[in-house]
DNA sequence: ATAAGCACTTGATAAATGTCAAGAAATTAT
DNA sequence: ATAATTTCTTGACATTTATCAAGTGCTTAT
């Protein structure tokens, strides 16, 4: 039960005292899972708040024609959080799945509210969270409405090489918004440079 | 000095009580712009939240071909945001512009602090804000990443058929992420059917 | 250790979308 | 009302990406 990643997780995001953030942790339990296990399922009610402590995941739907498209990459530590079902208690769209064995944490709604309407730093923190994951989401959108293919890969390359060393190369591809067969061809003509 | 449509918006989105939203509106002010007119320009920290009670406008940037990238589409009765300027104090990298006649409301970050640390429902009515914001951003990254360009056009034309009453075809393409000529095409092949 | 199942690559071809340039139509300014 | 500007359309052609199918190699389960 070492909760210095954590711990340090708050502190690196807004500045905040060490027994509040104590305070804020202390309902938090933690627990693994190996790699292809599916941590939300679609069309249910997260009832939890996520932090992924080690290891990736993803979160991913299928479209009409029964393709994957994989919505994101997470990649500890970071929290893991269906917003959408855990805050207004609707069913997922999505599925939260391992890509590797993960260690994670987990709080109820019940104790982000409490410490919501409790904590002025928490709250705080929980808006500069949302602020922060809407813009990676704004930045993404902005790649694919003007970037090809190839620029959005050397840029995912650059943000999150590790991704590359334990996320197969099928599930980057559609997050790229790409298939499998186009990234294999941009990576054959990247590596003749 | 009508706030009606302001108080409104609040109740449509969450439960709350008359007086609390009057306590909340109380710090906005109205203006008023005229078409083409930017509301907050690029590199600039925005120093207010603002509410469009009517009007169109939208958020763009320009990529590095000098393309224009439109990011956001607003018709009012909503709020216009940049989250990260105005909570984080960032240059933005977005210009925010009207593209009808606006009718707008403001207030200052310090008055929403006030509000979001003293007032529960405010703090519940934000957060709610955020929520679906994300998700309405997400669903625009599903819809990039997995759907072609027709089929993006179809959708927007189902869910704001006004827009097009009021906002140029270019900057709809640009928002579809498609240049205006491939959008000429794709009406011009629906307009077939 | 072997078989089965995935992940990845590659080729041939098709579909989607972009680029550039010109002209028509609509809007705005004088 | 006329001119100037902007928006929209269209054609010819180029580029990007998808599709389908086959084959190779890697991983996982028995």
């Amino acid at each position: 039960m070492d909760k210095s990643t954590l711990n340090t997780y708050f502190h690196s995001l807004f500045p905040i005292q060490k027994e509040v953030v104590e305070k804020i942790t202390e309902t938090f339990s933690n627990f693994v899972l190996v790699k292809n296990t599916t941590l939300l399922d679609k069309d249910t009610i997260s009832t939890k708040t996520y932090f992924l402590e080690k290891g990736y995941m993803r979160s991913y739907l299928l479209d009409e024609d029964n393709n994957e498209v994989t919505t994101n990459i997470y990649s500890g530590p970071c929290f893991v959080n269906d917003f959408l079902s855990f805050f207004k208690k609707q069913p997922t769209k999505e599925i939260y799945q391992t890509l590797t064995d993960c260690e994670i944490w987990e709080t109820s709604l019940e104790n982000v509210q409490t410490n919501f309407h409790n904590i002025a730093e928490f709250r705080e923190f929980s808006r500069l969270l949302f602020v922060i994951n809407y813009y990676k989401l704004n930045d993404r959108v902005i790649e694919m409405a003007s970037q090809k293919a190839e620029t959005r890969y050397l840029n995912l390359l650059k943000q999150q090489p590790f991704t590359f060393q334990h996320v197969p190369l099928k599930i980057i591809a559609s997050y790229l918004g790409i298939t499998d067969s186009t990234l294999s061809r941009i990576r054959k003509e990247i590596s003749k440079l």
